[in-house]
Formats: structure tokens, sequence, C-alpha cells
DNA sequence: ATTTACATACGAAAAACATCGTATTATGAC
DNA sequence: GTCATAATACGATGTTTTTCGTATGTAAAT
């Protein structure tokens, strides 16, 4: 039984997060260099922010070497779900099927996309 | 052509839209009590956050008497897309078949609702 | 008219986040 | 060894959001 961490990532952590899932590990500079490509951002504004995520328990990160190497500690489908039932609750009176009717209807779903759905829907 | 406002409600502003998009219209003292029954604050902490959130324009408010009368200024539709958007762009790559699937696969949706969904997804 | 009960207005502190500058340290090149 | 480069640590400042205390106004009851 692991004890829930109520660490709800902020926004910049979630930028964050977004990379070092895609890369499955990552030194600052790295993360740094993926977020330019978004934003605007001093290196150690993203330095500072990694190293909190540190305290936190959201990464981890082997410092043998000068050049620290970072890996998420928390799944993007946990946290995924973290954000999705907070939204459930807080916006769609707690029913995940109008958060997904109204999902489905306002963004533009490719057909393909909805033969995925509708075989997911078969598989339950 | 309206202008578009920047005016994403932060999260205090999420509980007090939830009150008011529920009672259509609603008083200061109305809102605070209902969200004394989920978390504690003070009197004019609410006051403050509506007063806030009239000048943001995201209530209106009737002032013609001493109680002032408030109403939501911002749709729930709307404000659920914002932030379904929101979410779908930062934590599932812009696809909103992914973050459907999630909400299914880890929400216990009910067969009803499962229904419900099938024949929405037909209907599009 | 005075008191009491509630209301709003508003300033300011507190808390949470984000941003950055500077000091320090480690490493490799010369 | 010295220098240049690049990394971490950390304090300080800025912003946004939340919270609350106090002043003030208004209306009804006595």
């Amino acid at each position: 039984m692991t004890l829930i961490k109520n660490n709800k990532p902020t926004e910049g952590e979630l930028e964050i997060l977004q990379v070092l899932w895609e890369r499955q590990s990552a030194t600052v500079r790295d993360v740094h260099e993926e977020l330019l490509k978004v934003k605007e951002a001093g290196y150690t504004t993203t330095l500072k922010l990694m190293q909190i995520m540190f305290e936190k328990g959201l990464v981890t990160r082997d410092s043998s070497n000068k050049t620290h190497i970072y890996q998420p500690a928390v799944s993007k489908e946990k946290t995924q779900n973290l954000f999705l039932n907070k939204m459930i609750d807080s916006l769609f009176a707690g029913s995940s099927a109008q958060l997904v009717m109204q999902a489905l209807g306002n963004h533009k779903t490719s057909k393909e996309e909805l033969e995925e759905i509708r075989n997911y829907l078969n598989s339950i």
C-alpha cells in the first residue's frame, strides 16, 4: 500500500513531465531545449522547477555524475486520471459519461478515432 | 464578433460557478453556505472572490437591492470546453479520443451510461 | 433614535508559483 | 595548473490567487 501523495503537478511542472514521459529520461538541458520550442524560459527557471519537482517526489534523478539525469516518478496514466477525476468532479457533476460526450461533441474527432472508441466501448 | 477574454476561472472561481450554474442565481450568502458543505472558508473570502469575478466578467449581479444577486456570465458548456481543450492539449497529445478512452477506462461507468455514449457516437 | 443584524467595499497579508541572477563547483582543453 | 565551459544550488523578487480583518452602509425592530 503506497502512500498517496497530494502532489498535483502545477502547470509548469506538467510541461516538464510531458517531456520526461516522452523521453523516459533527460537532463535539465534536454528538457529546457524542448520547452524552448514551445515557450520562452530561462535555463535556471527550468532547473529550479525540476529541483522542486525532485523535492516533491514528482521526478527521480541520478546525481552520480555532474550532469544529473532525471526521470518521471509519476506515471502519465496516473496523472491523467488525477486530472480527469478532478475535472469530472468539478465540472461534470461526477459523470464521466457527460465528460466523454462533451469531449466528443466539441473537438473534431476523426472517423478512425470514433471507430476506435466504438471498438473500445464494445470491449468493456 | 465578441472579444475573447482570457478569463479562465481559477479553482476557487470554479467552485463558485458550480453553485451559480446549479441555482441560476444566488446571493453571496447562498453561495457561501453551499461552499461550507464542501470546504472551510470565511464569508468575506467568498464575497471578495465574487467581487473579483464580477470585475472579470465571470458573473453579473443585480445590485439594485442591498443584497446583491449574482448570476453566472459564462456558460457551463463553454467553460467545460475551455478546460477540456486545455487538458487534451497538455495531457493527451491533442487527441480527444485518448482522453475519452482513458476516462471510460478508469471511472466506473454504468451500463446505461455506456449505452448512452454508444447512441451518441452513432448520432455523429 | 438607538441598537442589532447583515450586507458590501476594500486594503493588505499570506500562500502558492514562476522567474531569474549570482555564487559555486566540476570537467575537460590547453 | 589555469582557463573556459557548463552544470547545480540557492536566495531573492515578481505574480497570481486566496484569505481575512476592518470600515462602512442600510434596514428593521425595539
